[in-house]
DNA sequence: AAACAGGCCTAAA
DNA sequence: TTTAGGCCTGTT
């Protein structure tokens, strides 16, 4: 990967596997939007931005601190997805999998967030689940001005700890509401330390996330996969369930595709549902 | 209109 | 240890 400085933006060249589409939409993350130039804007860890093609170049806007401390690692930018899909290819099966996704990168978004957003997916379609973060942010996020356009952030935990369930009715996030205020709660008092786990073991997070109430197998390894960065972390849901049933037998454990099997399960994921896309 | 969505919890075998 | 039913809400 290199890159070039520009006044007000950053061109990435050499970089192989970053496809902005698949990327974006293959069910990882909630906040960032096409438009009708096929650019991509969004908001994290505070920052909004625009990123999109320059022919074979991608760019993203803001200035080179922007970059360093935001999105070269946001992005995963460091990270060999080409030699990683070459170790997963471990079957025919895998090796269609990985080709078909090849270009998605697994993001590494702010820690709350993906808790908070993975608690409310539960029992819910994508064009809801984004609804309903789109909402929580507009009511608690800060307002930030980019382009033109007012974007919110995404509210901290403390800000969200405080809200009763009525306050927080109008993000109609239903039953998941109690969910939402008691992590944030966890989160605040320092019961549940997501900087901690990060650095900690996969068991321990697994264990942790797992004591909120609302968090069961599925959303804790969502929260382990994209939000502390442990690659070998396996949501597994329903599309999930039908791809290894399809493909494995009783005995599958994730633990064949070795330390990746997170990534592993994005391309079987983003394949498995491919017949949903237009 | 009734069933279903990217789960989880509780109660009951 | 596995299984059914309920849960907010919006969409089909």
């Amino acid at each position: 990967m290199r890159y070039n400085t520009y006044k007000d933006h950053i061109k990435i060249t050499e970089i192989s596997d970053f496809d902005l589409k698949k990327t974006f939409e293959c069910g990882q993350c909630f906040r960032w939007n096409e438009d009708e130039s096929g650019a991509y804007t969004g908001i994290a860890h505070g920052k909004a931005a625009k990123i999109w093609y320059d022919g074979d170049a991608i760019c993203i806007s803001g200035d080179e601190d922007d970059f360093q401390s935001c999105w070269r690692e946001y992005f995963d930018l460091d990270r060999d997805y080409a030699a990683i899909r070459d170790e997963l290819a471990i079957d025919s099966y895998m090796r269609a999998a990985t080709d078909f996704g090849a270009g998605i990168r697994i993001l590494r978004q702010d820690r709350w967030e993906a808790l908070c957003s993975f608690i409310i997916s539960q029992c819910n379609n994508i064009p809801r689940i984004k609804k309903i973060v789109e909402a929580l942010c507009e009511e608690f996020g800060d307002p930030v001005e980019f382009e033109g356009k007012r974007y919110y952030t995404f509210p901290d935990s403390g800000r969200i700890s405080i809200l009763t369930p009525e306050r927080l009715a109008p993000i109609r996030s239903g039953f998941r509401a109690n969910y939402i205020i008691a992590a944030a709660k966890a989160v605040e008092s320092g019961e549940l330390d997501l900087d901690a786990l990060a650095v900690g073991s996969y068991e321990n997070a697994l264990k942790a996330l797992k004591r909120l109430n609302g968090v069961g197998d599925k959303v804790a390894n969502c929260v382990i996969l994209f939000g502390l960065n442990m690659p070998n972390a396996f949501p597994v849901d329903v599309w999930m369930k039908r791809a290894i049933s399809e493909h494995y037998d009783k005995s599958f454990d994730p633990s064949v595709f070795g330390r990746y099997a997170g990534i592993a399960q994005q391309y079987m994921f983003y394949y498995a549902r491919s017949g949903l896309l237009t």
